[in-house]
RNA sequence: GCGGGCAUAGCUCAGUGGUAGAGCAUCAGCUUCCCAAGCUGAGGGCCGUGGGUUCGACCCCCAUUGCCCGCUCCA
């Protein structure tokens, strides 16, 4: 067994040799952590997408989808929470190396004084016993007065130099302090820089005249703010989902790990509104469902496994995620999120829209409750081929490398090859691949020997090749390989479309 | 952002202070009736980019960009 490093480095070199994922802007020595999906690559993560969204939204009637823009009113970002919770004063430690926020350095410094009040407190209680009130020990004794001067002048100029985004004034405060890295236990700290996780542009036509504005760090808000349109013009009924896929942009600190982590990339989400109080019921549904869909797909079931966060982002009561085992350790892939009312209460404010709903059988009015399923896209695309990608060594001594795509997802369902480039087998093909293409996508090819071009489709994991040789001309039949076993039947040409058919089904879950 | 490593043909890599090679791949032709076959021929590289040292740099030095590993961050 090689190690899991060299894996990941070879799954990624033939990602890129078979036309899957390609550096971005590569002959200008690329763009970090962005990448672009080759005529491969495309392939298979529209049918990952395809496969997303019929299970979501085909066989639910009361869910549907839609596609909002990337550009939203600024506003939305301040009632979602990102433009406060995602902008963090970042500080180095030159002698330890070790990255913190600033924010946090002085606020546990505060908490650290804080800490002697309550030292104090605890010696008095001990020493006036019952007679003690510590309500006015705190605001007579001398000492907790300076501590309490102290904290609070440090706060004044904090709070307001971080207003202000006076990012020097932060730094200076911070050697004022004389806080040191709890690591190196040095004062050697770099400037503060300060880290946005939204990417910003200008939209307007002339520089000065234009509004800053940010893409979309995630796609959720976009069916937030439509909430209220999708449920009135599509009269949708209490519990009901919107559905939505589509790029979303963060300025990752540290981007890697190939397109586990790129600074675009794409969501799959879907919110489901529920009454208050049924939230819990179906987050455990929406859990059950999701792993089942991973699962149809023919992945073994130890490569999953769902982790519960302990700690909780603003906006939920509940959270779990799906994680994979990906070549680098077990990931997040996809978050199952209870998140209450928070967005909508949020900008049912922000907006001074109701964005609400009348029960009519509880005859009541209320802001409904969402459960989040959200997957990337991307992170799928890598789950999916990291799986797939085996190398194996044949009986008669010679490897071979296969993608053991599930057969669903394949770039092409059937590679269409004449056995020979003569004798009428081309043409003879050529009918077959028409009549085929109007249903899969087919790949044909008739150079080299019919063993290199197996080899070729195995290696991007076409799972089934059609070889036409004499005897087709003779009885309209033609054989069908297996990309796994690599084993062949002989079957009459025009049942090709409906075995085929048949045999890329997902795997049905209990 | 910091520390370390890497960068030569499409891919995997050799290489020497005196202006570049192999295997595979690609393309053309011949041959071949089922798992990377053979033969013949062809195309393809200002040796990541920009400076410097030198008579002369792919090679030495500096910078820069990208990638990989570790640290830091992560809804």
């Amino acid at each position: 067994m090689i190690n899991q490093e060299d894996f990941f480095k070879k799954i990624i070199s033939h990602a890129k040799e078979y036309g899957f994922v390609f550096p971005s802007s590569e002959i200008y020595d690329g763009l970090s952590a962005v990448y672009d999906y080759g005529q491969n690559g495309v392939e298979l993560k529209n049918n990952i997408r395809q496969y997303w969204w019929k299970s979501m939204v085909q066989y639910h009637e009361n869910i549907v989808g839609i596609d909002a823009a990337i550009f939203m009113h600024p506003t939305t970002w301040k009632a979602s929470g990102h433009v406060d919770a995602f902008n963090d004063p970042l500080i180095d430690n030159k002698d330890s190396k070790k990255r913190y926020r600033a924010d946090v350095l002085v606020e546990d410094h505060m908490a650290k004084i804080e800490g002697k009040i309550t030292k104090e407190v605890a010696k008095a209680q001990k020493r006036f016993g019952d007679a003690f009130d510590e309500t006015q020990f705190k605001t007579t004794n001398q000492r907790v007065l300076d501590y309490q001067q102290q904290i609070d002048t440090i706060s004044q100029r904090f709070y307001a130099a971080l207003e202000k985004n006076d990012l020097q004034d932060v730094k200076q405060l911070i050697e004022d302090l004389g806080i040191v890295c709890p690591v190196s236990g040095s004062r050697n700290w770099t400037e503060v820089r300060q880290f946005n996780l939204m990417f910003s542009t200008k939209m307007g036509s002339t520089a000065d005249g234009a509004n800053e504005i940010f893409l979309r760090p995630e796609t959720a808000q976009g069916i937030f703010v439509n909430y209220l349109n999708v449920q009135k013009t599509g009269r949708m009924k209490l519990p009901f989902g919107i559905a939505q896929t589509g790029k979303a942009f963060r300025n990752e600190i540290v981007a890697r790990q190939f397109i586990f982590r790129m600074r675009e990339f794409e969501q799959m989400e879907m919110q489901f509104f529920v009454r208050p109080g049924d939230e819990k019921m179906w987050y455990e549904y929406w859990k059950k469902e999701r792993m089942n869909w991973h699962l149809s797909l023919g992945i073994p079931a130890d490569k999953y496994r769902f982790h519960d966060h302990e700690k909780l982002a603003h906006y939920a009561n509940a959270a779990a995620d799906i994680e994979f085992e990906f070549p680098f350790g077990f990931k997040e892939l996809e978050g199952v999120h209870s998140r209450t009312d928070f967005d909508l209460s949020a900008h049912q404010k922000h907006s001074a829209k109701k964005l609400q709903y009348f029960d009519p059988e509880t005859n009541q009015s209320y802001v409904p409750y969402v459960v989040e399923t959200s997957i990337g896209l991307d992170r799928m695309f890598l789950a999916i081929l990291s799986n797939a990608f085996s190398e194996e060594k044949l009986e008669d001594g010679s490897e071979r490398v296969v993608l053991k795509l599930p057969a669903l997802l394949a770039p092409y369902k059937a590679a269409i090859l004449p056995l020979m480039k003569k004798d009428g087998l081309p043409e003879k093909a050529r009918e077959i691949l028409a009549e085929l293409q109007e249903d899969f996508m087919c790949h044909y090819e008739e150079k080299d020997a019919i063993g290199k071009r197996y080899r070729r489709h195995d290696a991007i994991g076409t799972p089934y090749c059609i070889t036409i040789d004499h005897q087709s001309l003779e009885d309209n039949t033609v054989t069908i390989r297996e990309r796994d076993s690599m084993a062949q039947d002989r079957i009459p040409v025009e049942e090709l479309a409906a075995i085929i058919r048949k045999r890329i089904r997902p795997v049905k879950q209990a």
